[in-house]
DNA sequence: GGTGCCATGTAACGCGTTACATGATTAT
DNA sequence: ATAATCATGTAACGCGTTACATGGCACC
């Protein structure tokens, strides 16, 4: 949903066509090396806005190569844009890829599960030194918000980093006492009785 | 991509349907509580694993209700199962929502800003709270994956909070001298002749 | 004057969600 | 017997990606 409140911002700062809605989400994210947004999904979600009539069809700009097909915020849009602003966003913690991984890979022995930890791990402190070193050379004058962008990442990867310790460390503990796969939780209607 | 790989290794420990998937899933991640998997993506993402032919129809069991479709890992699933053990999985922390929305609203003015972040923080505390409570309860005899999990969520939220508070002095210091709203990259060719 | 790249899109697909369908089982 | 709920799915949609189309402009 970042996309989509992002355009209806942008789209509040002052109407614009697709182009300069990809341009000025680039610019206000980091672009290419932070995120870069595709052009079908600008227009598509420029398309579901106004279908949801947050934003309308302001001017078809004419001129040498492709028409420019002009948006603009509507009243509707503001309200959605002001209720995005005044909400949190908290992010799905818990559904987390790797943690997939490390229980099916407990459920196949503990070697592969050493060897899935020991992989993430390689690859985390590379994706570390990388951020590290982009924030490093960064200009402090003119990419202070990227800057603090990098510093949030760094803080979650190293948070990744002490908790692949931890995990390792209570696989150790448990050589001889193996984690318990959870059992499945009961979904029926619970019996009336005993 | 997680529920694929998920179904994947569930049927390389044994050939199963749809609904012993789900439930399968929802033992390994824990369920409503974390993590629910609706039907609609469990038969959906047996079709593509199926046209991918890393999953074969086994058999059809025939009894009282709908037919149960039991599904079984072919070769070439065994292979992209390993391929995805071996492989790290490291996650796009630099395309965060938050972030988005406190650039969009610093262009908006101060006083946006700081309410934004205050009620970020607001509910990041709480989910926190909710968090940690649901891990003080947990049985160490037969949740201690879950655990684990929600340890690492515990260590992120606290890293977000602790950066809520980073940008908030920054805000501070920058009473004055506003944060530079970046320009967008050029991207077009740069002229051979300066 | 061709080759490559900019600017503006569309088509097709993958993953995930919400809403709906249908027959069997169980509590009352 | 009826209502609730289980068990197994399909249909339709939203968000995001990769691949493709098309017409102008810049360089050699």
């Amino acid at each position: 949903m970042s996309v989509r409140y992002a355009l209806l911002g942008l789209l509040a700062q002052q109407p614009r066509h697709g182009y300069e809605l990809r341009a000025a989400f680039e610019a206000l994210v980091g672009g290419e090396d932070n995120w870069d947004v595709k052009p079908p999904q600008v227009y598509s979600t420029l398309s579901r806005l106004e279908e949801s009539e947050l934003v309308v069809e302001d001017a078809i700009e004419k001129g040498a190569g492709p028409e420019k097909r002009i948006y603009a915020i509507t009243a509707r849009g503001l309200e959605e844009l002001q209720a995005w602003f005044t909400s949190a966003v908290v992010g799905n913690h818990l559904r987390d890829e790797f943690f997939v991984k490390l229980m099916l890979s407990l459920a196949a022995g503990d070697d592969l599960t050493r060897k899935v930890i020991q992989v993430q791990r390689t690859a985390l402190y590379r994706e570390l030194h990388r951020v590290t070193e982009q924030r490093q050379r960064a200009d402090p004058q003119t990419e202070l918000a990227y800057i603090l962008l990098w510093d949030k990442t760094v803080m979650h990867l190293e948070a990744d980093l002490r908790w692949l310790d931890m995990v390792e460390a209570r696989l150790d503990d448990m050589k001889k006492q193996p984690l318990p796969q959870p059992e499945p939780k009961p979904r029926g209607r619970p019996p009336k009785k005993g």
